[in-house]
DNA sequence: AAAAATATGTCAATAGTACTGACGTATTTT
DNA sequence: AAAATACGTCAGTACTATTGACATATTTTT
């Protein structure tokens, strides 16, 4: 049988949290999808809801780098969810070439109401932890992204928008 | 305008929060996806490879309670996996309704590659973060997963297999 | 022994998400 | 004027997933 050597234990508890990490998505992902099928729309549409409100006037370009996906998957579901009407397009200014993306009021509406069971989730997932440190937990996720890509979100974090349309204070 | 509360920070931070869960498990799976694509399989087949090989003698029933799918999308996939010789069915001795599966050869030795970027990602993670404290990490993406299921990842956890076929320890 | 429950497999039909690769158009930069 | 950029769109394909119904073998209950 296998004999187990000093590096298994720890590699086991990697393991572990390499499931964690599987079945808190699993479930952090649920959340929303109820919602979504009462509008009939899927996980695609709330990530580019989520996207596009958090960073108003954002770009095609900069949708599908943060989405990774490609412009076709993109496009259909932008031209549902604009058809739909909670999201609009309008001309850059500088640049006539760009299509920047806002929500409308009614996505801004839908935005708020999928993220709240999704804030409410981690809200009570710290207080679980019982941690009071700062930081520790934005850490681990914050490394495990990609090494190129970590300025790229932390630039996102800094241009991070106060939602369209603040109804109030959650 | 909208005045900004005292919670609108706390919640901001939250939200910051839940980006870096999607991001951070966009890039985690991207990792494995290059792999699968090699063998002509996608992601259903390495959830089912990466439990059958974590509980080997797994039951079907078993398995799509961990993954939250159903018997239809895991039928399709289990066959595959069975016919390309990766995975393999028991009859369960107690019980010769069940059908028990465990890894072949090869389905062992594709769960090892497919882990290995992941686990790779986990340890730089861990060691970026710098954080001795035990636990830390494991606390927030437990605490994420339904209540109702937390007992059962922590006996999942108890009964997980060292790998069927130890090569050696990484 | 008969009835009920369980474990699994299978059917057909459908939907959502994603891919590749190429091409067209408008606009800006060089 | 030429090159590069931003975006949209085409056709074709693949993977993952869904619902609901039904068939089979086996075990448990009555």
């Amino acid at each position: 049988m296998a004999k187990e050597g000093k590096t298994s234990k720890e590699t086991g508890e990697i393991v572990e949290l390499m499931e964690l990490l599987f079945f808190a998505y699993r479930d952090f992902i649920s959340d929303p999808d109820e919602i979504l099928s009462k509008y009939g729309f899927g996980r695609a549409h709330h990530r580019v809801i989520h996207f596009v409100g958090r960073h108003p006037g954002i770009r095609v370009a900069e949708l599908l780098d943060i989405l990774r996906i490609t412009k076709q998957s993109l496009g259909r579901v932008l031209k549902e969810l604009i058809e739909t009407g909670y999201v609009f397009q309008q001309e850059g200014e500088t640049d006539r070439r760009r299509r920047l993306l806002y929500l409308t009021d009614s996505g801004c509406d839908l935005h708020r109401e999928l993220m709240a069971p999704q804030i409410e989730r981690f809200k009570s997932a710290i207080k679980g932890t019982g941690t009071k440190i700062n930081g520790v937990h934005r850490d681990l996720l914050f490394q495990l992204i990609d090494k190129d890509d970590r300025d790229h979100v932390n630039k996102l974090f800094g241009q991070a928008a106060t939602h369209c349309k603040q109804k109030q204070d959650i």
